[in-house]
DNA sequence: GGCGGTACTGTACTTTGGTGCAATGGTGCA
DNA sequence: TGCACCATTGCACCAAAGTACAGTACCGCC
């Protein structure tokens, strides 16, 4: 996983190259083109606007964006989230750290340091329950048992007969029975209709 | 990294094995005592709440908390961090999809999954509402002759072949042939799989 | 003029999805 | 002890989805 350290002129600090030393350095300038696919790393320096420092266009499908912040705070790193990092972690954090957040945001996951987590799930919370109450429609799998929720949330995530089989460890015909009793009870013709349903992208 | 499952009974999905075979599988009433360092994955089951299947103690040092939640949403995410959790994932995602949380909460990182991610963030900040709509939405189209993705999208809606050929005013066969080369150029296996995609409900 | 992409269609075929009928066994309830 | 519901499966069957191979036709481009 190639990673790129972006900063406003093309150079690294100590630790960056010290943890990650096959990372190439750019200035903000050559982000737009120069980079390919893996983990770009933004510098935001104090005082900057996240808008300057990371492209308009957002990730591409094989990259993922960290944000190196000189002064991490719990608004900024919502703000990165927001914006489509995997991650924010303080610019001068030890070259171990670095590569740490490397490891788990190249395997998808999110990073934003454990004492930074505790103050943005806090002010998280706090936006959520302003929100309205999201009113979780769940009203189809009322109607159906246990084993038929089973079967229909594995449909709406795209597999097929024989994988459901496999994954609960029945036979394909089990499945299809299952899934016909669905249909009935929900009235829906078919597996994409239960899809859409189960997705929410119809009533 | 040891693993453990703690759910209601000791049994575990088949997934969750072929994913970590050396995991060991707990009830909640041994949890208490029997779990040592690791990580700890708590299955959350469709209508329960998170107190009654976390441990009061929230986790040691040497412990990772994941919460597997049968019906996963944003608010339940939020609440499963908010409680100390590393993570929190569908209960029946795929094994390869289990290894890797598994990487990444054992090396420190977060995991909420791409989907949840992302209307967790939709909740947390307005920001994310001007940015992605035109960027990832329409990425697909752009691969797509006209025709494709009219097609494309009446799939999308659930439509069969036969009334999408009726639409178009087009034969059966056409319609199949366009949504072959669209499965090619998109890299996908079905319909239900193009339906996700342009939906939005899959990258 | 050839080449590539698009649109369209046919025949034939395999695979997957879905139903009907039948059966076994478990659970919970009146 | 029945009755209803659930989970499971087999066999047979039909319909829908999807592929392989082939063919016609239009268009823009070098």
């Amino acid at each position: 996983m190639q990673n790129w350290f972006i900063d406003r002129h093309p150079v690294a600090l100590p630790a960056w190259l010290e943890a990650l030393p096959e990372a190439r350095v750019l200035a903000r300038a050559q982000a737009g083109t120069a980079v390919g696919a893996g983990i770009l790393w933004f510098r935001l320096r104090a005082g900057e606007a996240l808008a300057t420092v990371l492209p308009a266009a957002g990730p591409a499908a094989d990259q993922h964006f960290i944000v190196l912040s000189d002064e991490p705070d719990e608004e900024g790193v919502l703000q990165a989230l927001a914006a489509g990092a995997a991650g924010c972690c303080n610019s001068y954090a030890a070259p171990e750290v670095l590569r740490q957040v490397a490891l788990v945001v190249g395997n998808g996951g999110l990073w934003v340091g454990q004492s930074l987590l505790r103050r943005v799930m806090g002010s998280s919370a706090r936006i959520l329950e302003r929100q309205p109450p999201a009113a979780r429609a769940d009203d189809w799998s009322a109607l159906l048992s246990e084993r038929e929720v089973q079967v229909a949330r594995l449909v709406a995530g795209a597999s097929s007969n024989k994988e459901i089989a496999r994954q609960l460890d029945i036979s394909e015909r089990t499945v299809k029975a299952h899934l016909t009793s669905v249909f009935e009870k929900l009235g829906l013709r078919d597996r994409l209709q239960l899809s859409l349903r189960i997705n929410g992208l119809t009533r």
